[in-house]
DNA sequence: CGTCCACAGGAATGACGGGCGG
DNA sequence: CCGCCCGTCATTCCTGTGGACG
């Protein structure tokens, strides 16, 4: 391409870009972290929620509680939504409650977690240098120093545990009988309902003084969701009522994940866009669920170490497409000569047995355990996923990319 | 009906790297 | 800052096993 041309398609892609939209209004709102002002069918769990926390107004100790549900079923949603509303409510009061969300799967470790409340009370903490224990003697010097109430969302706070134990929350709730002013309120969630076997017993009792159970919203609960964002999100008319419900019934269908459910309805939406539709048709949402599956496997696949990478190759090149899959000892065989083609040194069959079982655990491939008899035992492999997806995963990967090139592959 | 193939997959062990406590 | 400990990845060695074949 040469300099002129680029400028002209670079032109008409920036106008393009600036241009107003066909379909949307306002696409932020169907994102994940907006938080509406209604917020449906949850009007029990807010209450719920609420009241458990409005004791705190007054300064007087509040249960900790243990919020859990599936993915999309609006945990994280209601639980902001009443932060905000306490935050407010204590500002008008004057009162001294001081809120703090944390997502301790983003947060990533203890001491983060930790830093993260002590920013709530304004406590400035360095990155690194402090041992996680001086940490918490400073956030709790500085409770009972402002002599504030502080309560404590901890989401996804099965990630921490399963990483770090369950020290902080015991430290945490634990606190409250050694500070004279100043108190900490809990509120766990987890979408892992077996995480409770990971606490100790009195991390437990203590953290489960209360719990709320999020159930799975309906395919018209849903639809009722979908609905008040897209009036927002989308322009009159741009959005026909049966391709709302379609990504309801899709959502619905898939336990009732009113996260994916927004998913859908944003990405059928920019794909309409992209093809310059004025309306979002129910093709574009069946081209959404085909699009999210395969971003989300070409994620995948693009994490996946290199020799789990060159079994997929070797599935990927095998030249008897009509056969059940490949035997473990044909797959091993192919592994170990495309490892001697691309100069690595190839693992052992135990060990290629193992990422096997990891590749089949991710619905990667299919390894199905066969018996033939006087001629052994093995397994069937088969490639589960589309070639063309893994085409692009390949692609993306910079030593892959470069084998193929030399044709060495093919 | 026993054998024996071609693996599955558990247990023990080692190399390595990174984070945590002192 | 250093040593220690822990988790991860990989190897070695091992026992277990469904069923066609002789």
């Amino acid at each position: 391409m040469d300099t002129s041309n680029l400028k002209d398609c670079l032109d008409s892609l920036f106008e393009r870009f600036m241009a107003e939209s066909s379909i949307f209004i306002n696409k932020d709102v169907l994102s994940h972290d907006f938080i509406p002002e209604v917020l449906p069918h949850r009007e029990k769990e807010i209450f719920r929620l609420a009241s458990i926390l409005a004791p705190s107004l007054k300064g007087e100790k509040c249960s900790n509680l243990f919020i859990y549900g599936k993915t999309g079923t609006g945990k994280t949603a209601v639980s902001k939504y009443v932060l905000a509303r306490l935050e407010k409510k204590s500002l008008k009061l004057q009162g001294r409650v001081k809120v703090c969300y944390v997502n301790c799967r983003l947060a990533g470790t203890e001491y983060r977690v930790t830093a993260s409340l002590c920013s709530a009370l304004s406590l400035q903490i360095p990155f690194t240098g402090l041992s996680t224990a001086e940490v918490l003697n400073r956030l709790f010097k500085r409770l009972s120093q402002l002599g504030v109430y502080l309560v404590v969302v901890l989401d996804e706070v099965d990630e921490l545990v399963k990483g770090y134990g369950d020290r902080l929350l015991y430290e945490l709730t634990r606190s409250n009988s050694l500070l004279s002013k100043g108190k900490i309120s809990l509120v766990g969630i987890s979408n892992d309902l077996y995480f409770k076997e990971l606490l100790d017993p009195r991390v437990l009792s203590s953290l489960s003084e209360e719990e709320i159970v999020f159930k799975p919203y309906t395919a018209s609960q849903i639809k009722d969701i979908l609905l008040q964002r897209a009036k927002m999100a989308f322009k009159p008319g741009s959005l026909p009522l049966s391709t709302l419900n379609l990504c309801a019934a899709l959502a619905a269908s898939e336990h009732g994940d009113a996260r994916r459910a927004l998913d859908l309805l944003r990405v059928a939406g920019e794909i309409a866009e992209r093809e310059g539709a004025t309306k979002v048709e129910e093709r574009h949402v069946h081209e959404a669920q085909r699009k999210i599956e395969h971003d989300r496997t070409v994620e995948v696949l693009a994490s996946l170490p290199l020799h789990s990478k060159i079994l997929l190759a070797v599935l990927y090149f095998n030249g008897k497409p009509k056969l059940k899959g490949l035997t473990t000892g044909e797959l091993y065989e192919g592994y170990v000569s495309l490892c001697r083609k691309a100069q690595v040194e190839p693992l052992t069959h135990r060990r290629v047995s193992g990422l096997l079982s990891e590749l089949d655990m991710l619905g990667v491939v299919e390894a199905r355990l066969v018996s033939l008899g006087r001629y052994g035992r093995t397994k069937k492999i088969q490639l589960k996923i589309p070639k063309k997806t893994l085409e692009k995963a390949f692609l993306e990967d910079v030593y892959f990319a470069s084998l193929t090139e030399n044709g060495e592959l093919a």
